[in-house]
DNA sequence: GAATTTTTTGACCAATTGGACAATTTTTCT
DNA sequence: AGAAAAATTGTCCAATTGGTCAAAAAATTC
């Protein structure tokens, strides 16, 4: 798509893109790409709908561009997975960051989540390539560390998709999760963050005999 | 709403609405409530759209009654779970069920899912009453256990959660899964029943000190 | 088997939607 | 300041959408 000449953007240019693009985030989330319609973002960020069709050239581009930026971000902490470093400590970290990105990012993520619930028509590339090549390797890396009998046997592909599914529910099914708990937000994350801590230790620990 | 004249459907009645259920069901649980339209459920419904509407009085009616069935489906399990029984048992019984409807009925965990994703706009009452007052009991016996010491410690409510997440997560981001995994449907629940079995063992049993 | 009721459909409508475009305004450059 | 380029907008359009309605077809009742 046409994001080659990405160099000579001007400041209004990358202002108005961004504004754009954190509107339609909003409005995309909410309402997913079907549901989502270009006069919502125009409301959304202020602009008209023909100065957003001057900066985009259809929708769609806009959903694509705002779900490219946030593919990166959403596997970037799988990267910070080290071997080196101590497997229980490394995958706690991992499960932290995850739901950190949930309290902080609940758009994103629903965002996704619609996505791949949809059949991911955009992503489903990405999927198969990107996300499951990095996925291999840092599965490849538990796998290591069982052998060196640093960690008991564990599936390692079951066991991040756990932690995806536990640590993104609380931003996807935060109506549900908050109509049940009458907490507030930081209360509720920090319960989560113990009980899955808790989840995870003992997933990952020897146990005795 | 006008769920009143229930008694007096006549046979091609029931035949045509249970068709036209079928048929939304697909289509909703694919593309959402706003990204489904009348024809596409007319078309995979083999009705004509007026015809679908002699029958129900407008889309949101169709997706009410959908998700109204669904809504007791899926939240039936919950009530199968004994005070009497043995706690581990009990639970892990529960977890099964659920993965097996999430292999089962892929679609209405998505439409579910979507549902709430999207700020449950026709469920959040049951969801905040009739299915927050289940739980509620649900986690009282869990606590009742714990008290009785036949259960370690273990916050209840995320307990719910972290099952739920775990196995609809194979229904609701399957093509996820499937784009990392390239197994067959049986082997890749095989699989995950046999990890998501070991987790909550190991979550739920009383550890060596 | 005729009368009545129920079901089905083709044709139509108003509202919404994504998007085009020419004209105007604002910014940038010299 | 003035020319050129970039940005903004009002107006419009064609396609899609949810839904109506009267007429036709099919099923039911007597």
């Amino acid at each position: 798509m046409n994001l080659i000449e990405k160099k000579t953007l001007s400041r209004i240019q990358k202002e108005k893109r961004s504004t754009i693009k954190k509107a339609a985030l909003e409005v995309f989330s909410e309402y997913g790409l079907r549901g989502a319609t270009l006069d919502k973002i125009a409301i959304a960020s202020g602009l008209t709908k023909p100065n957003i069709l001057y900066y985009y050239s259809s929708k769609d581009q806009i959903y694509f561009d705002v779900l490219s930026g946030l593919l990166d971000e959403w596997v970037a902490p799988l990267h910070n997975i080290s071997s080196d470093g101590n497997p229980i400590d490394e995958l706690l970290g991992y499960m932290k960051a995850k739901l950190k990105m949930s309290k902080q990012k609940p758009q994103e993520s629903k965002l996704f989540a619609t996505e791949i619930l949809h059949g991911a028509p955009l992503t489903q590339n990405v999927l198969a390539t990107s996300l499951k090549q990095t996925l291999d390797e840092k599965v490849a890396v538990i796998d290591k560390w069982i052998e060196e009998k640093k960690l008991e046997y564990v599936n390692g592909y079951h066991l991040f998709f756990s932690i995806w599914a536990m640590t993104q529910h609380y931003a996807d099914f935060d109506i549900q999760v908050k109509s049940i708990l009458n907490q507030s937000e930081e209360e509720l994350f920090d319960d989560a963050e113990e009980y899955l801590t808790s989840v995870l230790l003992r997933t990952l620990s020897v146990r005795a005999p």
